[in-house]
DNA sequence: CTGAAAGCGCTTACAG
DNA sequence: CTGAAAGCGCTTACAG
């Protein structure tokens, strides 16, 4: 603030003002800064009020070069996605703890996945988390070779790199252990088509309604991960009302929603007629009016472990790639009961 | 892939290692790879032949040493805010275009909106979009006088800085208008508290409605931008269903929403028995089983002239600080409808 | 603690 | 086009 400039200030203090500002030489300016022993309190006092006074900022791209090493991660997101906002509020402070950088690149609409990762390497990332991926694992092993890259979400063996997911297996198994247990045996999925984690899950179904003693009743509707999708799959049950289901499984949370509106359309209540389960705990599971019972794949864990990954690798490339699986937790709302009757 | 290494390869290829295997000089790789005049086509087509062979990329950091500016824009954004999303869609593109480069920084829990635009300010970004800020003018002043910085969505007045927002009156007005010409005159306005954009909504609520000669019909509720605020208003409603007016504008979608459920729940029907609209022109909007009315505030157009007002600052830091106001689109979908009668 | 020096990977003139 | 040079703002070792 000692500025009174008027306009925009175009040459920014460097350590070099701060230096001469707190009567010390450049090298221990530095020192101070990076928080390394070799100077007393006293100076370090000095140094920091000079360089509060200059409005002082050490420069980023000055310390990477000089370092040759950036202490950057960058993350490949999805804005739109809210288990991605998930992750990086997990992801944030994981990476500081570890003294490391964040740097976020969006895919969006004409922006696709390798424009993303290419951005982040342009700035010498060390580490690359990719949520939720759709890259090929041709070029994932390819990056992989030039920075610690850490897919989330999906694995991708024989890249060479770690990854971190959730346990679908394990989440879809609390679902149907959980309608079992009401006492639901007609249990449906709409499954989620070619979407990421869809044939984990579908296949857990199947698994988990054999342990039940329920695999006469298995039963899987094509679905695509939206309301339309679900809307539709539930239409194609309600064609028949006498073989209604007592319970529904949909692939993901959106799915889910649809199922459940085309059910009330229909007159049917939930969880009285019918119960619904998604997948996801996204933030419209959440929502009051919906309240849906659904699956929640611990982001908070997920993006901890994905920037531990990351690092552990940065740090020591001889550790080989490891794959980290996450347990989800059911999360019971108010969408499921035991069946009428 | 001429590199048959195994293991992270650690060097990364230098301009130096280009120009050796192109034969040319260092300076000329520079020069090519920015694109300016000096080299002929064959010698260009050499170099990224050999740059592509090496894998080579040149270091943002160096480069933006080097030139003594950065060419980055930062963006401060909340991930979970699908307006922001939007707004980052069409940032990117325009950024590009003019030869500027992207860094998002995001707020979360335990990462406030000054540590995301300090970690911006350390990368040296010239230009400095806040979506959605909600800091105080000193601080927006203070960050302005070493970037041009380019609030979205609020206006900063006397912190001489541009900015980018929705004309938030005419969008009302537009609802007003919808609303007046289908045969409304009791509309009551659920309000966002002190939510960004509620007071100007509030404002031109009222104005629209004396234009219509609605004044004695203004009634205004207070809300807050969530969905539990839009169904409280609506019980507020219901408690007097003698009284219950043909139409309610929510202040935003997601008020609209706990608003549409409210009434459902107690058996209206919308359109049919009272008409509701929106703000924002959210995805939760878009939804089928929602459909509802509402405005859609123009992101891209936001997000376009967001990153030119930052760029025109940069390029030519006399040009004085400009207000742009983007003018908002009804958008009619299924929650409005004539009332009864 | 200081001070001088080299280097990180580029850009930017400049003489030839 | 080349080639040598200075500089961007730091870090890093090193002799004193």
């Amino acid at each position: 603030m000692a500025e009174g400039g008027n306009g925009r200030r175009r040459g920014k203090p460097t350590m070099e003002d701060v230096a001469a500002k707190a009567g010390v030489s450049r090298a221990l300016v530095s020192l101070v800064f990076r928080d390394q022993p070799g100077a007393s309190e006293a100076t370090r006092d000095r140094v920091y009020q000079a360089a509060a006074e200059l409005g002082y900022r050490p420069d980023t791209a000055a310390q990477m070069l000089a370092r040759s090493r950036t202490r950057v991660i960058g993350v490949m997101v999805t804005m739109r996605n809210t288990f991605h906002a998930d992750l990086v509020d997990a992801i944030y402070p994981a990476a500081e703890d570890l003294g490391y950088d964040i740097l976020l690149s969006a895919t969006s609409p004409g922006r696709d996945e390798r424009q993303a990762v290419e951005a982040l390497l342009g700035h010498r990332c060390e580490g690359l988390l990719l949520l939720g991926p759709n890259l090929d694992p041709e070029y994932v092993t390819h990056v992989g070779r030039q920075a610690a890259v850490v897919p989330v979400g999906r694995r991708y063996p024989d890249c060479g790199v770690s990854s971190v997911h959730a346990a679908e297996s394990k989440g879809v198994r609390q679902v149907i252990d959980h309608l079992a247990e009401l006492g639901h045996r007609d249990i449906v999925h709409v499954d989620g088509g070619d979407r990421p984690g869809s044939a984990e899950r579908r296949k857990a179904y199947r698994t988990a309604m054999r342990r039940h003693g329920l695999a006469d009743h298995i039963r899987v509707l094509a679905g695509k991960h939206t309301e339309a999708a679900g809307a539709e799959a539930a239409q194609q049950l309600l064609a028949d009302r006498t073989h209604l289901p007592t319970a529904v499984f949909a692939s993901n949370d959106r799915a889910a929603i649809g199922v459940l509106d085309a059910f009330q359309r229909a007159g049917l209540s939930t969880p009285g007629d019918i119960s619904v389960a998604g997948y996801d705990d996204s933030l419209l599971a959440q929502l009051s009016h919906i309240d849906l019972t659904t699956v929640n794949q611990n982001p908070q864990r997920q993006g901890e472990l994905a920037v531990r990954a990351a690092v552990a690798a940065i740090e020591d490339p001889d550790s080989g790639p490891q794959d980290h699986a996450v347990d989800p937790k059911l999360v019971i709302r108010g969408t499921t009961a035991q069946p009428r009757g």
